[in-house]
Formats: C-alpha cells, structure tokens, sequence
DNA sequence: ATAAATTTTTAGTCTTATCTAAACTTTAAG
DNA sequence: CTTAAAGTTTAGATAAGACTAAAAATTTAT
C-alpha cells in the first residue's frame, strides 16, 4: 500500500532524477514538493523502509526498481487522465494539469486499463508527454528544444518543457499548439531571441519561449 | 473546505436521515461508517463547528443547509462516476461502487459539470438512484418495493435496494435488470417468498430478493 | 587545512483521524 | 421510582504527515 503522498514523493524524485542518473537531493525534492526539508527526509526514511528508494545519509536518493514502477504508474495515469479530460470533456490543454493531480491517485487497475482502451492508446499526453504503457515502458521521442535549431531549418512544434498554464496560454494567444510548422528566419545573439514563421505568420519569440517548446526536424 | 473524511461523513448522515427526519445518532453513524462511536463522536464535533451540522450532545445529529449540500454534491459525482464507469467503459454494475467510492472525492466543478454534460444529463445512476442536479435538487422517482406488490400485479424493475456486488451478481445470473417485466404470480405467507415471472420465464424468489428490489407499477 | 556556508538530519511540536478504556447520560425494566 | 442496560462522550494514546529550531555532516572558500 502506497499513500498518496508517497506517491507524490516517488513521481518528484522520477522526475528529478530522470534525466542525470546520480541520486537527487533532499533539498531538491523539499523544493519541488514545496515541503520543507525536515519533511522530505521523514518521508524518505518512510519510502526507504518500504523498499521504494535506496537511500544513505547524506547521500540522497535512487528509485528502487518498485519505487519507479509505482512513479510510472501515477505519472502514466496522470497523464491518460489529461488525454481524457482534453479528448473526452472539453478542457483546455492549461486546465488539466490540476484535475490530474487529483485523478492519478485513483487506485484501480481495471480503471486505469479500461480508460486506456476507451482513449483508443494514446502514445501521449496534451503536452506531448509520453505515457507509460501497462508494463511501465515508456515510448520514447526523439525530441530537442527548439532553441537548438539552426537557423533555416523547419520544424514541427511536439511538445512543452514548462507546461504552466501561463506558458501554454501565451502559446495559445499566438496559435502555436502540437503540430505547429514552425520555420527557424533567425536568431538573435544578443538576447537567444529568434524570428520565426509559424503557420505562415512571422513573429519573433523571447528566449524563454524557445527554451520551452519542443520540436522534431522534418 | 470540506475533507475527505468528513465527505464520507457527510455522505452517511444523508443517508441515515433521509428518510425519516429525526436526528441520527451517533452509534449509527459509527456503524455505517465501520468506526468507533468516539471517532463519531469526534467527527460530529468538527463538522458541528464547521457549521455542516446540528448538533446536541447525546441527541444526535442533523445536517444543516450547508452539510446537506455538501453531501448531496458528494453523491451526485458518485452516481456521475457510476454512470461512466458502466457506460463509457465497460464495468458492469457490481463493480463500479468501490471506484465511485474514491471519484466522488474529486474536486473540480467543471469536471462534474463537464461529465454531466459528456453522459447526457444522466437522471439515475446504473442501480436506479437519481442523480441529484447542480443545484442540489434531487429527481424524485415513485417506486416500491417488489415484496409490497400484490399477487396478479404488473411491474418493472427500476431499482435496487441493496447495491452489494453479491446481490447485483444474483441479479446478473437471473437475468434480471432495470427495465425487466415481472408479473407477481403467487405470494406464500409462511415465509414471504414469492413467484414471479421474469422476461416470460417463471421463478420464485425469497423474501431478502423481494425485499430488496425496487419496481413501479404500470 | 581550517573556517564558513550550505545541506541534511534530528528532536520536539502540531493537526487529523483513529483507537481503548473510563466516565457520564439516557432509556428501559422491574 | 430506582436500578440496570444501552448509548454517548471524554481522556489519553497512536500513526501519518507536516513544521520549527537546533545539531550534525558535507561542501566551498579562504
Ligand atoms: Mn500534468
Ligand atoms: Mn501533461
Ligand atoms: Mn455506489
Ligand atoms: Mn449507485
């Protein structure tokens, strides 16, 4: 039996922890959870007692393989969730985020595959997320932020790095979504700015939007 | 803010005093909830600060105008949920309580009203309950108990009483469901059971059967 | 290499929701 | 009307999860 707030702890260190493979720290994961950090070391103990991370004093923590399989589990939900609010009820892509806060926790695998089916097996999320599939592989996209394309280059918009609601409301304002053209004219030194076209409208992005959205090369 | 806990609190005092309109007592609230009178206890003190009931000490408990809203909003996502389950994926009737048990507590107003909207404004759930609306108005719906219909007496199935899997799953192996046509054939006085025909086929069902199906009469 | 700064852990407290045991109130019998 | 039984509340304890303040370990800087 895992608590829901365990489960909270277990996707924050996935996350953390998921693209450097060394241990994260307790400082990380106190301010990812917005917790303190006296919390997040009882709550490490816990999870390390229950076999759901390795840990040592001082030293952080690594997912046990339980402990990662039981954060794909939440985070696979979380995000059929997402698909089902956005396809299913008409959410917007910025208003899913907190109901699947709530949803991911539901505990019923009979659900969890059923909701699958009824998406018809969504390979992603409404962010461009990958989800998880029931044995906890996650299909993987070759996929790099758009500030790294060169200049003339064309791409294809397939997901976001931050997908805080003002983010993808800004994106929206401007019609940029999942599928989006999106041409490299230029790039600005100074400031990481560059001039792109999108959807045949020129328009010029503030580094922080080309950090932020990610793209596949045609 | 309303926790869960007290939800389920909340959800069982409805319950309790639906239908006569003295107030519940604390052990009975101990009971349906598999709890300690002193959790109970406990319970209705916060919920009686809270301003969710009314409350004198060892006189029991009555919902207020905002704890009867409370737990109507609870019930109300529960039957949603229960209609989706059966509906969109592919639960069948004796499965979908316990689930419902954990959406019910979720919190978004726009996903109930959104659900609602994607089921059809639904107006009972899948055991013949109604569906309270947004506004905490509950459809009333006459029904009876098939044990009260007299002997020669038409009626049809529209609900159940006791919405444990074991009934529904007695119910699914008879072919009986909302909408069957049963037609009273003979009642026997020693031990209240009853014969009956069922979608043309004929079959005697006891007391605890009779007792615990709800009908209306043509 | 030592001191200072930072990070992490521990100790002790709080809240929510539960429990047992004991005390108190109400109800039912005699 | 008094006593026994049943129902209810209080007192005190426990576990989960969080917090503050203080101690300990590690890292960084002089
Ligand atoms: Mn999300
Ligand atoms: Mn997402
Ligand atoms: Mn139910
Ligand atoms: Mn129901």
């Amino acid at each position: 039996m895992v608590t829901l707030s365990e489960e909270n702890y277990l996707k924050t260190i996935f996350h953390l922890g998921r693209h450097d493979k060394a241990s994260v720290s307790t400082n990380a994961i106190a301010q990812k959870m917005e917790t303190k950090a006296s919390s997040a070391t009882d709550m490490i103990k816990k999870l390390s007692e229950k076999g759901l991370v390795d840990y040592q004093k001082y030293k952080g923590v690594q997912l046990s393989e339980n402990g990662r399989l039981a954060a794909i589990s939440v985070i696979r939900k979380h995000r059929l969730w997402e698909v089902f609010l956005v396809n299913k009820l008409s959410f917007s892509w910025d208003e899913v985020h907190e109901v699947a806060e709530q949803l991911e926790h539901i505990k019923s695998e009979k659900l969890t595959l059923e909701l699958e089916s009824f998406l018809d097996y969504p390979t992603q999320d409404p962010h461009g997320d990958p989800i998880p599939d029931s044995n906890g592989s996650i299909p993987s996209t070759q996929k790099l932020l758009l500030a790294k394309v060169k200049q003339g280059h064309q791409c294809i918009c397939v997901g976001v790095k931050d997908s805080s609601s003002e983010f993808l409301k800004y994106l929206d304002k401007y019609k940029i979504a999942l599928g989006s053209q999106i041409k490299v004219i230029s790039k600005e030194a100074y400031d990481e700015s560059m001039t792109v076209k999108i959807n045949d409208i020129q328009k010029t992005i503030s580094k922080e939007v080309a950090q932020n959205l990610f793209v596949k090369t045609n």
